[in-house]
Parts: structure tokens; sequence; C-alpha cells
DNA sequence: CTGAAAGCGCTTACAG
DNA sequence: CTGAAAGCGCTTACAG
């Protein structure tokens, strides 16, 4: 690895010029610019990344910590971190409490600032990141003082989508909420909510009976399709909380010969892409996963830079897609 | 952010000894030994990692460079890399040629070592990151010089699978493969390889047209079943290059009420979790994920502090899982 | 425009 | 066992 002082050597200028430019700092005239830029190349010189991050007590990279990997946000993160002169680096942390383990990362200022991306962990941790970085919390919604958050509108979709459900002449609605840890997540509770909005703007009575309870698995979608169907006085459209329920439900609905949406309407929350794919086509709410992790950056890089210390909330809006599973006719009495 | 300035100051010690304390490096009187560290915590003292990595020429951190997570493999170099001191960083990277991209990161020293996790780039990009860094390919072997490689036996699991079917008394069996970019990837090629070696072994003709061309997706799998069907003399067993096409087929196959496996036998590799939800179940080869990483991480830091030149490729055991979709009786004729 | 020099926060021979 | 000091490879006032 060649060093600055090679550099310098090799072009006959001194340390300080070749430092100027490679980092276009200031004006340095144009044959010792040349020079420098050749005997660069030559010994092919690359910056120490460890020094200049010690001087300039910064490093221009952003760290992801997550469990799992939302493309759609990495690559949005990556695009407009890299607008921005930001490197993005993700750690991956898988359940609750491992998330402590990432703790050596975080101890000394490795990066500049931390995306949690959907990051379910102890309050406690939580705050004590934040204490040592620049964090804002994307997906899912944190109860903690002066967070900064991105996600979408979870309420709003959700209320849009029971709205829509509510239009095709539905009257009794059931929502399937995955329901795992110590009480529902957060982005659940605010679905649930929308949902539950919408019913009593519409004057549509709401019973607790009406919470099919699941985790987040493809079967526990199919249980709750089999405990819909035995209901006594059977729901006429199911809204589930994720895409990967509604499949389960589509699933049980037709093993049982159930007609989509005729029977019963089936719709999701996610629009994953096996709502494309599944038949019916499911109704769902896009998440702008792409703008979402762009926003997360201009928000983190805003606090890196301007010292922010009152959080926000930032809630991209939601996108409706209707398709078969609730749009079609629904069966004559 | 303190630095060792401080806690030497308010430890009444030199920076030496606070140096010698935190890094556990030199033996230091038990005092002073308690001084440091009660001085270190009152002001939450963490040594900059600029300046030791800068120092030490290191930075005990791994870079896993893929543009699919592979959450078994990652644990498991993430378990290895925490046992022998190392922290890990991933670089997601989109696309065959966006690999160019994490050049930034890799242009100096910041990672120690890098994983190639079923990375796909072009020969010359891989072999300028191998000038830079000790590498090593995980999952997907690179036809380079000298590389350093770690995957699962796919030749052996291939053949495996296809003397089970064998033994099940198929006779014409068919081989779906993915087959994009400009060729078949060298797991394709590898799998085939294994597929072909058996049918010898016992006798079997193997013709060009029981080669099924496809790409990644499930409805290139519906696709290839759905031509399988259209043979004139239609095989008896379908072995898939991956568990996705093979699902694929599955659905293909029972939409026309063939049964699994009485009328035909399907075969798929990975062990994905679809493998063991679909009706049937799929029998098919698991890739010890875990371990691979686990060996991945001793390779690399193996070739990191031993200086490593001739390369060398380790090919973990396959583990055939035998399911329904093969094992069950054929259809008389 | 340019260089000599101080300084970033560490580690590690060196001498005691 | 311990401290004074050199040095890692940079950046950036400071003076010219």
């Amino acid at each position: 690895m060649a060093t600055i002082d090679e550099v310098a050597a090799m072009a006959g200028v001194s340390v300080a010029t070749v430092s100027r430019v490679m980092n276009n700092s200031y004006v340095v005239s144009e044959d010792k610019r040349v020079r420098v830029l050749q005997a660069a190349q030559a010994l092919n010189y690359q910056p120490s990344t460890f020094s200049r991050s010690q001087r300039r007590a910064e490093n221009k990279t952003i760290l992801i910590i997550c469990s799992v990997v939302i493309y759609d946000v990495v690559a949005g993160v990556q695009a407009m971190a890299k607008k921005l002169g930001y490197d993005v680096l993700i750690h991956y942390n898988a359940g609750r409490n491992a998330e402590l383990d990432s703790i050596k990362v975080l101890n000394n200022k490795l990066v500049d600032g931390i995306i949690l991306l959907n990051v379910l962990m102890d309050d406690d941790d939580i705050i004590e990141i934040n204490k040592r970085y620049p964090v804002v919390h994307c997906g899912e919604y944190m109860d903690i003082p002066n967070a900064f958050q991105v996600s979408t509108d979870n309420e709003g979709g959700a209320h849009a989508i029971v709205n829509h459900l509510i239009s095709q002449g539905r009257k009794r609605i059931a929502f399937v909420a995955p329901d795992i840890f110590n009480g529902l997540p957060h982005f659940v509770q605010v679905r649930e909510k929308g949902y539950r909005l919408a019913l009593q703007e519409h004057g549509l009575p709401f019973s607790p009976d009406l919470i099919i309870k699941a985790d987040f698995s493809l079967e526990s979608g199919y249980d709750a399709g089999r405990r819909i169907l035995a209901m006594a006085d059977r729901p006429d459209a199911v809204f589930c909380a994720t895409d990967t329920l509604a499949v389960g439900c589509i699933h049980t609905f037709r093993d049982h010969g159930l007609s989509i949406p005729a029977d019963i309407a089936v719709a999701g929350f996610d629009n994953d892409e096996a709502s494309e794919i599944c038949t019916p086509p499911l109704t769902t709410v896009a998440q702008p996963f792409f703008e979402i992790g762009c926003e997360t950056v201009r928000l983190l890089t805003a606090m890196i830079s301007e010292e922010m210390t009152i959080g926000r909330s930032v809630m991209i809006d939601y996108q409706l897609k209707i398709r078969e599973s609730t749009a079609g006719k629904k069966a004559k009495v």
C-alpha cells in the first residue's frame, strides 16, 4: 500500500499538495495536479480510510441494522446515500435480543449514523444506541421519546382498504392480526386502528370476535381461514394485516370450495410478490419501499450534519392496489 | 467522546498504561488496572476504531458482498467470526455489474477480508478485488486461477438424488436447468454433471431433449412442467436444479391431474422452506448453509493471517432429504 | 498556490 | 511494571 509520502516524493510536491488534489479541496496549479494524479495512479495509491476518517471524525458511512433485508428499502437507502456521498453497510442481527451483539460495531464511531430497519429490540437498548449515534427507525415505529422515524402510513392504508371493502357492499369484515411477543407489534396496532375507524365511519358494528389472532406464518394464515369459516355468523370479507396471512386464508377458502370474492372477499397488506401471483390476485396496500429508504437517509443525514434533537415521524403515502380478490361481484344471497 | 488522554489523566497514569489495560496486552499492576477501568467507565470511554485500526493496520472485520442474503450462511459466518474475534458487515449489491459500485468500500483497507456470497460478476472485477483483499468465494465457484472457495458438493448431491430416483424405478428422468446470462451458472453445470453421471452409471440413455431450460422463477417452473407434459415420450421423473423450479413443476402436474410421485416423481435442490410445505413434500438436497458460513470464515481468516497464495476449494457434504414427491409407489402401467 | 508543521487518538518498542 | 516518546497516514490552519 502506497502512502501519501510516497506519492508526494514521486510527484515532487509536499504531502499537503497531494492531500489537496486527492480531496479537490483547494485549487492546485494544473501542472502539480497532473503530476500528483500520475504518481497516485502509478503507485496505485488509495488514501487510507482510517487516517482520513480519524482526522475528519467521520466516515461517510451509514449502517443498516436488520434481521430481514428488505431489498427495495436497501436499494432506496443506497441510492440516496450515494447521492449524498455516503456508503451503506448492513449489520445482520437475528432475533429480538440478539441486537445486543451489534454493540461491538456500535461502540465506536465507525459509522456516522444508523438505520434500524424493522428492528424489534428492547427500549433500553434502543435508547442506549440513540445516545451514541444518530438513529432513524425505518418501518416499525418505536414508542420512545424523541425518536426519528420513517414508515408507511399504515393506518391510512388500512383505512383505505377497509373503506374499499365496504364500498363493495361488505358488511361483516374480519381482521387477521399477527400477535406475537408481548402484545401486537406497533404496525399491526395501527393497521387495526385504520380498520376500526373505517367500520365506525360507516356505522358498521365492531365486535372483538372479528379480530382473529395469528402469527406471521403462512400456516397461521391457513388456520385463521379455518377459524373464520367456523364462525357462526361468517364474515363476508377478511382484511389480513399481511399478505402472507391473506394468501393463507385464500388457500383455505378455496380448499373449502368458496369463491373469492363472490362468497368472501380477502385483502392483505404489503404488496408482496405473492399477492400478484396468487389466485385470485390479492387486493393489498403497497408500501413505497424505495422511497421509504430514500427518505430515511435524508432524515438521517440531516441529523448527522445538523445535530437535530427533536424527534419527528415521517409518513410515506401508501398505494392501494385493488385486485380481483375484493373487486368482483358479491355472491347473491 | 472521551479520549485516551482524558482517561489517563483521570486515572493518574500514562496513556501507555491505559492502552495496555484496554487491550489486556501487558501485565499492569492491579491498582492501576482498577483505576483505569473506573476512569474508562466514568468517562464512557471507547477506544477509537480509526486510531486503533490505523496503528494496527487491521480492523478485525469481514465484509460479505451479496445480492441475496442467505441468512443461514450469514449466521454461520457471524458465529465463526465472533469466535475468532471478527466483526461481520454486509454490502448489498444488486445485479451482476452493479458490483463495481462496491469498489468504494473496497478501495482501502476498511475490512480485512471479503466473502463473495453467490456473487456473479465479471472475472476481471473479481481478479481486481483479489489483488486488493483476501477473498473467499462462497456458494458459487469461480473459474479463476488460485481462487479460494467454499460450497456444497453440488455434483455429489445431484448424483445422489438421481441415484435415488433410479432406485425408485425411474428410467426417464428430465433435468430442469436455469439458464440465464451467457451459459449455465457454474452450480447448475455441476448439478447437471452429477445428473448425467448417475444416468451413465446405471446405463440409462441420456438425450439432450431431457434437458429443459428455464430461468430462476416459479413461473418458469410452471412452464417447464408444461413442456415436460407435452413431450412425446413423457419422463417418469423430473430433477430440477432448484426447489423453486420443482415447486413450479409440481403445480403444473397437479393442475393437469397427475399424481405425484405415482405418475411422475419430482425432486429439487436446496431444501427451501417451500420444499417441506408443498404438496407433496419435495425430495431435495440440503446445503448445510450454517456450516458453509463457518468454513468460509475459517478459510478467510487463515488467508488473512497466513498470507496464503495457493487457492483451494472446500466442498461441504450435502444432505439428501427424501420426501414424498419421489419416494412413493410408481403408477402401474 | 504551496510547504513546513502541528495534531488527530491510538500502539509499541525503548529505557528504566 | 511503567512512562516518555516516536510514529501510523492523513488534514488543515498558518505563514508565505
